[in-house]
DNA sequence: TTATTTGTAACTATGCTTGTTACAATATGG
DNA sequence: CCATATTGTAACAAGCATAGTTACAAATAA
């Protein structure tokens, strides 16, 4: 399981959230829901809270709920606020300098790679979590829907 | 040193390849430029193979040449190559099968994986292994020159 | 036959992701 | 003020993928 899923575990939280606008929910409820410990549910939840994209309480009535409404919310906004990091990674040593392929190709591959992850958030922002929850509730067959 | 860098070192091998049209090159020699040992570029030559983007030969003056020329290679074919895989992963466990989100929340996100591989391989396609070159070349300091 | 290179197996090391327990900090309500 | 409940966070273990390394069989040329 070193698979990093945390994009999806977030669009979960955030459709589970979206579905419960009326009060807080805790992180034991939608733990039950996405199937983990509450404890990874509470992880996420701290980096969706940075990017604004909800508000926790602590407390007896405390939980969590959406800072603005599902059609606000853009799964780009999603995707960054749980860094999921590059669609590939650079060399993981440094290439030999003293060979011109060497010295250069980190650089290409790193325009390359900002190319690629402005490509994968440009397509992220044409949907939003509205999107998706109209998807779930329809039964999850089709990814059409896109934002006007 | 966990993180996939097997797309950018597929790219630089094929560069190193391209510079090289006449003969056959060794994965040692590969290696000497990748900063890696031989055996790591082999596994990805493997690939390369398989893919009929290269041609590889054992023996005493064996080594590994282009199976075709440099801008009738897209990166696209290099990414499908090695299989970097998905750009974010699924749920690791299933998701709670009696909650109406967990129900469907995987199909959407499987669907949407599909969209989003989809457009990544679009934006790779747009590059050819020359377009590389042709960046490695100039320094590696921008990375616009696009086929047409 | 000899030398050289690829192809491949086996094993180790490293690091990331996830799961889990534990507990301090915070907030509510009696 | 006290009891209760929840988040925030630290610490650690488990599982897995990537990369590095050694070793050797298979193939090929001279």
């Amino acid at each position: 399981m070193a698979a990093n899923s945390q994009f999806s575990i977030a669009v979960h939280i955030l459709a589970m959230l979206a579905k419960s606008r009326e009060g807080n929910v805790k992180s034991e409820y939608i733990a039950g829901s996405v199937n983990t410990n509450a404890v990874v549910i509470r992880r996420l939840l701290v980096q969706l809270n940075r990017a604004h994209l909800v508000i926790s309480q602590t407390g007896s009535t405390g939980g969590t709920r959406l800072a603005r409404s599902a059609d606000e919310i853009d799964l780009e906004a999603i995707y960054k606020a749980v860094s999921c990091g590059e669609v590939f990674a650079l060399h993981g040593k440094s290439p030999n300098q003293d060979c011109p392929i060497g010295k250069n190709i980190e650089a290409v591959l790193c325009n390359l790679q900002k190319e690629i992850d402005k490509t994968v958030g440009e397509k992220l922002s044409q949907y939003t979590l509205q999107n998706v929850i109209e998807m779930v509730d329809s039964g999850g067959s089709e990814f059409s829907l896109q934002r006007v």
